[in-house]
DNA sequence: CGTTGCATGTAAGGTGTTACATGATTAC
DNA sequence: GTAATCATGTAACACCTTACATGCAACG
């Protein structure tokens, strides 16, 4: 069988990774922003759901993605302030990324969760060493679910954030469940000690 | 300053990816197997709450383990079977898994959900396509559900799968509420169609 | 003046995937 | 017989992180 086509050629056409439609999807939003800029914001939205890339890695995107035309820079003018290049993104970049959207298959969810590979691996742990770690996790995932919960009263009201909102919902459900399933797993844990 | 140490090594030590650890916990069971059984196992368990790695990968991660002494391999001998390679555990491989366990810091979950990165971007879509989407993405979190809960009957009460049983009971939790925050997606999303 | 935060990048290397190559066995 | 499944691996490459390099600005 000839070749055809090698699959989606992926260099030279537009991004087919995720992440590369994800910090397009951070300036869809309409603001000029910065790498930096950028980050933050991913800290506080992309990572309830996704996750933030490193600096590094928006700073490459970003270039990928400006030779692409799917985004454009300037640098920031301001006399006082040290430079910044501000990124936004263009029509083709909107377009790409609406089309995106509607027409890539949606993968099912991944999740790599550490803690619950050590529950699964848990006869090769002491068992007050497991509890601990599993206490510990819980009260992150509580911390996050505040954090998250300060983040909406945020947002709540923005103009054109109403999807981002609907989001921020969904995540304050996810780790409140998230927080209610690891008090069951304690239960679970603690039924192994006692036996009978 | 002067370099010191260049931070955990990685090369050369034993694995520091939680991959290789998640392969070594998969023969940590005690079981003899080949990379293609191990492929299998890993989609019904560690796919559940971690992630299934490739098959390639999963040769790969076994070529290495091997090197570093963590596991053995041998040739079946079988005269009516092709030959398969079974790999298992050895003794210096389970105490540096359980080193590993009990050492390394647990990492905080880390979620990609391509479903909400779209309703997230919701506005560049067209809101039946996305709610088609969530549907679809909802319903197949269900089918997930029900393999779950179809092989928590095949392992409940096997021996030395205690750890295993309370995992598996958490991940029929995790899904459960997986499609309840999907039923409750949907409702945020058909309220905001309805202005008022 | 020293530390922290802002700001932008490069280099090297590990991690993980897809595509390719190959071939035996089993079920229809 | 032919399609699906079993079975093992290599090669190329995309993806992403860490470490490094650099320097300004603001605060105490």
């Amino acid at each position: 069988m000839p070749s055809g086509q090698p699959s989606p050629p992926t260099t030279g056409g537009p991004p087919t990774s995720a992440t590369a439609n994800a910090v397009l999807g951070l300036l869809s939003f309409g603001r000029e922003l910065s790498g930096y800029d950028l980050k933050k914001w991913a800290d506080h939205s992309l990572q309830l759901f996704f996750w933030s890339p490193a600096m590094s890695q928006i700073y490459t995107e970003l270039q990928r993605l400006e030779s692409l035309g799917l985004v454009t820079s300037r640098l920031e003018e301001k006399a006082d302030a040290r430079p910044r290049r501000l990124y936004a993104i263009t029509d083709d970049g909107r377009t790409w990324l609406s089309h995106w959207l509607a027409s890539e298959p949606v993968d099912l969810p991944m999740l790599k969760n550490a803690m619950v590979l050590r529950v699964w691996l848990g006869d090769l742990m002491d068992p007050d060493t497991l509890t601990a770690m599993v206490r510990e996790h819980r009260d992150r995932l509580q911390a996050r679910l505040e954090r998250t919960r300060e983040d909406r009263r945020t947002i709540t009201g923005w103009a054109s954030m109403a999807h981002a909102e609907v989001v921020i919902r969904w995540a304050e459900r996810y780790y409140a469940a998230e927080v209610e399933n690891s008090d069951l797993l304690l239960e679970d844990l603690a039924a192994l000690e006692t036996p009978g």
